[in-house]
DNA sequence: ACAAGGATTCACT
DNA sequence: GTGAATCCTTGTA
C-alpha cells in the first residue's frame, strides 16, 4: 500500500534534523522523479562548516547556499563534468546540511529509468549517485525546489519491517573519509560497492 | 589503476 | 582577470 504523503510542513520538520538522523529515516523512503519511483538504500549524510568533505565546508557560496536554507529542499550537482548528483538539504534553516542521494531500487516506472539510463539491469539502474540521478531525471534546475511541490517527491517509507540498516565510511571523500556517515539497507542489490577515494588516507591512520 | 570531462574555488595578479 | 587544483563519479583496463 502507498503511503500519502505527509503535508508540507511535516515534511519540511522531517528535514529539519541533523543530517545523520535525517539519512537513517531516508533509507527505505522514496522520491519521484516523472513517471520514476525509487526506494533509497543508500544514503550520506554531509554537515555544514564542521565537515570537511561537505560543499558547506567553506561556508555559503552561490552553489552551496541551497544548503543552507531550511531542510526538505533539493540540491543538484554537477560531478566530474559528467554526472548530477541529488542530495537532500536537511537541518534547521541557517544550517547547513545535506543527504547525498547514493543509490535505490526502482519500484515503479522501470520502463522511463530504462529509457534514461540505457540497457542495464534492473538493480543497477539506481545503484550510484550519478546513475540515481539520471533515473530519477535530475538536473541542475531541480535545485532549489522542495520535496512537496517541486520535480522531485518525497514520500514516506511504507508501514511495516524494514531490512537492517548498516553504517560504514562514506565513497568518494578525500577528507574525513572515515566518518560512519554512510548508511544503506542490507541485502539490496542497488547499493553500490564501496571505492574509497584514490587520495583517502589510509583507514586507521 | 586511470581517463573522461566541466564547474567551482582558490591563489595569485 | 587568469591559471591550476580539486572534485559527494563511472566505466573500462
Amino acid at each position: 500500500m502507498e503511503p500519502a504523503p505527509w503535508p508540507p510542513s511535516r515534511t519540511e520538520a522531517f528535514f529539519s534534523r541533523s543530517p545523520f538522523d535525517v539519512a537513517t529515516d531516508l533509507l527505505g523512503s522514496r522520491l519521484t522523479g516523472g513517471a520514476v519511483v525509487v526506494e533509497l538504500t543508500e544514503v550520506e549524510a554531509y554537515g555544514g562548516q564542521a565537515d570537511p568533505a561537505s560543499h558547506a565546508y567553506r561556508g555559503p557560496t552561490l552553489r552551496t547556499e541551497v544548503m543552507f536554507g531550511a531542510g526538505g529542499r533539493v540540491y543538484v550537482y554537477f560531478s566530474y563534468g559528467m554526472h548530477h548528483c541529488v542530495n537532500l538539504v536537511c537541518d534547521e534553516d541557517g544550517r547547513a546540511g545535506a543527504v547525498l542521494l547514493r543509490a535505490g531500487r526502482v519500484v515503479d516506472g522501470l520502463a522511463e529509468a530504462r529509457r534514461r539510463r540505457g540497457d542495464v539491469a534492473d538493480a543497477a539502474l539506481g545503484r550510484g549517485p550519478g546513475n540515481l540521478a539520471k533515473a530519477l531525471g535530475a538536473t541542475l534546475a531541480d535545485t532549489g525546489t522542495t520535496v512537496w511541490d517541486g520535480p522531485l517527491r518525497w514520500t514516506p517509507a511504507p508501514e511495516g519491517p524494514r531490512s537492517t540498516v548498516c553504517f560504514g565510511p562514506r565513497v568518494g571523500v578525500s577528507r574525513a573519509a572515515d566518518v560512519a556517515w554512510r548508511c544503506w539497507l542490507a541485502d539490496q542489490p542497488s547499493v553500490s560497492t564501496y571505492r574509497r577515494h584514490p587520495k583517502a588516507p589510509p583507514p586507521g591512520g
